[in-house]
RNA sequence: GGGCCAUUAGCUCAGACGGUAGAGCACCUGACUUUUAAUCAGGGUGUCGGUGGUUCGAGUCCACCAUGGCUCACCA
């Protein structure tokens, strides 16, 4: 359908054919320039001051409605629609009836006076006129819309013109990051950029994608987190530091999963988990205050309170209070696998489990779900965090949280780990997973082990899902709602 | 990857029991100089996702494939 005319249908044959009849009239139907003096919906909102002023105003047209020698038309930009009234006596015959055969998707530009009609609906009568692009496809239907999600997904561009909410859910998104990044900055974070490309996928168990440098003759990872440089440049000095960009894993697709994310890291030195915790809520609650101006919000019909503080629940509280499991209690991996077994939690356990991989499976199964109001769970066993420091009290667990809303992980952090040695053996531990299968185990990364080595200074780190943020402030149910153009298969 | 569901005109959708495809919008022709889901008169523009099969006959039944959605698994 693309491309050759003999496949073209009965629309786009007939809006070629209108391109080639304005050609062969002079008119180049892909207009330049237009200098604009309004927007559409500035001149809605202070008609009073505008009423019988002159406007320059361009835009798509969405609709038309001809009576024979007047026409009516809505014309939209990126700030609204406003209705705009050709008449042949303003205009001319010759004009009028160029304008009268423009379609709806047309791209014009059109100066006139503003004023309001019998029905008193603010309108721009039609002075003169310019076609800027000639559309040549037909745009979905006024009423419905575009309602096929493949489509939209696929030809966002179309959605966009379409359907109004899918922009403001994409401009609630710009404002959202806007909104962190002004929150950061006021803190003295400084935002920099680290390499999506690596040598050693690190920062995060997931399977990475794999591409190629051909000069150099080398494979790169694209970065499943940026953590691992970012705490590098604490170890140079930088002692708040952010970072808000795309990170890449080679897992499924789902409605809460897109191939290709967003996360903002940061980290700050001298700072640990809890002032994660604080920074995260105050971040979070500030966010949706500045830019929807409240922090109790819906989601999917379930009320949400984001205003600080949030509750901070052991894990091990957590999973006794929902599992009835009591790992203070189990203390050995043989004992939480019983426990599992007798408490009929339906749980898939490997030989490779031990008392802290049980533990979050337990967590996983029980508690996750009900999470639904901000819960920060606190204290994550050592084994599934690799990258964080252990506690004190008690070596088995970490300062680790990650924080859970409406069921769903928002963010993860910890105290840093920044002890080289451990640093080592933990990695090491990490390839001896890999080695037995586990694509996901950390890789080695001698030279971040160096960067530790000359010394870190005590830091706490935080991520947070950006995707997953704007779907809970936008209330969307999927990632895809929240990504212009998320990851698909090619329609051939 | 498993399960369920969907795929019909540009868009939104309808098509019992298997009999050769239909509506609204859009579009085309005509009428109409303040309409607004404009109205009125006329016009159907289609590889029924694809490939096989069953059948005298398939949009409809069967198998496989493709794409998408939901869901489970995976994603600590």
């Amino acid at each position: 359908m693309d491309g050759q005319p003999e496949e073209l249908n009965e629309l786009m044959r007939v809006r070629r054919e209108k391109l080639a009849e304005l050609r062969d009239k002079g008119i180049e139907p892909y207009g330049a320039r237009f200098e604009r003096t309004h927007t559409t919906s500035f001149i809605l909102a202070n008609f009073e001051d505008l009423e019988n002023k002159n406007a320059a105003i361009a835009g798509r047209i969405m609709s038309k409605r001809s009576m024979g020698k007047a026409s009516f038309a809505h014309i939209q930009d990126s700030t609204g629609q406003i209705q705009i009234y050709a008449r042949l006596n303003d205009m001319g015959s010759q004009a009028y009836e160029i304008f009268s055969k423009l379609d709806i998707g047309d791209i014009i530009g059109v100066t006139g006076n503003i004023f309001k009609t019998r029905m008193g609906e603010v309108t721009v009568a039609v002075g003169e006129f310019k076609l800027l692009s000639k559309c040549l496809r037909p745009l979905p239907e006024k009423w419905h819309g575009l309602k096929d999600v493949e489509l939209r997904y696929r030809q966002r561009y179309v959605d966009l013109i379409v359907n109004p909410e899918v922009k403001e859910v994409f401009e609630s998104r710009s404002k959202i990051i806007r909104s962190i990044r002004s929150f950061l900055d006021s803190r003295d974070f400084l935002e920099v950029e680290t390499p999506m490309m690596h040598n050693i996928a690190g920062g995060a168990a997931a399977r990475p994608f794999i591409t190629y440098h051909n000069t150099l003759d080398m494979h790169l990872f694209l970065r499943i987190a940026p953590e691992l440089y970012l705490k590098r440049l604490v170890v140079g000095g930088f002692e708040k530091v952010y970072e808000i960009n795309r990170n890449f894993r080679n897992e499924g697709v789902s409605t809460k999963h897109n191939p290709e994310f967003t996360m903002i890291e940061l980290y700050q030195a001298y700072a640990d988990y809890n002032d994660m915790m604080d920074l995260t809520e105050e971040l979070i609650s500030t966010v949706s205050l500045e830019v929807f101006g409240r922090n109790r919000i819906e989601y999917q019909g379930t009320e949400i309170d984001l205003a600080p503080k949030w509750t901070r629940l052991p894990m091990l509280d957590a999973v006794k209070m929902y599992s009835g499991l009591d790992f203070r209690s189990i203390k050995t991996t043989d004992e939480a696998k019983n426990a599992v077994k007798l408490a009929k939690i339906d749980l898939v356990l490997e030989t490779s489990d031990t008392w802290g991989t049980i533990l979050n499976k337990v967590f996983e199964e029980t508690v996750e779900p009900k999470l639904i109001q901000p819960t920060f769970i606190i204290d994550y066993p050592v084994e599934i965090s690799p990258l964080a420091k252990r506690k004190i009290e008690n070596p088995e667990l970490t300062y680790r949280f990650e924080l859970f809303i409406y069921g769903r992980e928002m963010a993860n952090a910890f105290s840093e780990l920044n002890d080289p040695v451990e640093q080592k053996s933990r990695f090491l531990k990490q390839v001896e997973k890999r080695t037995a299968g586990d694509e996901e185990a950390h890789m080695m990364d001698e030279d971040y082990i160096d960067a530790l080595e000359y010394g870190m200074p005590p830091a706490g780190g935080l991520g947070i899902g950006i995707d997953r943020l704007v779907m809970l402030l936008t209330d969307s149910p999927s990632i895809r709602d929240v990504i212009l153009f998320p990851t698909m298969r090619p329609r051939d």
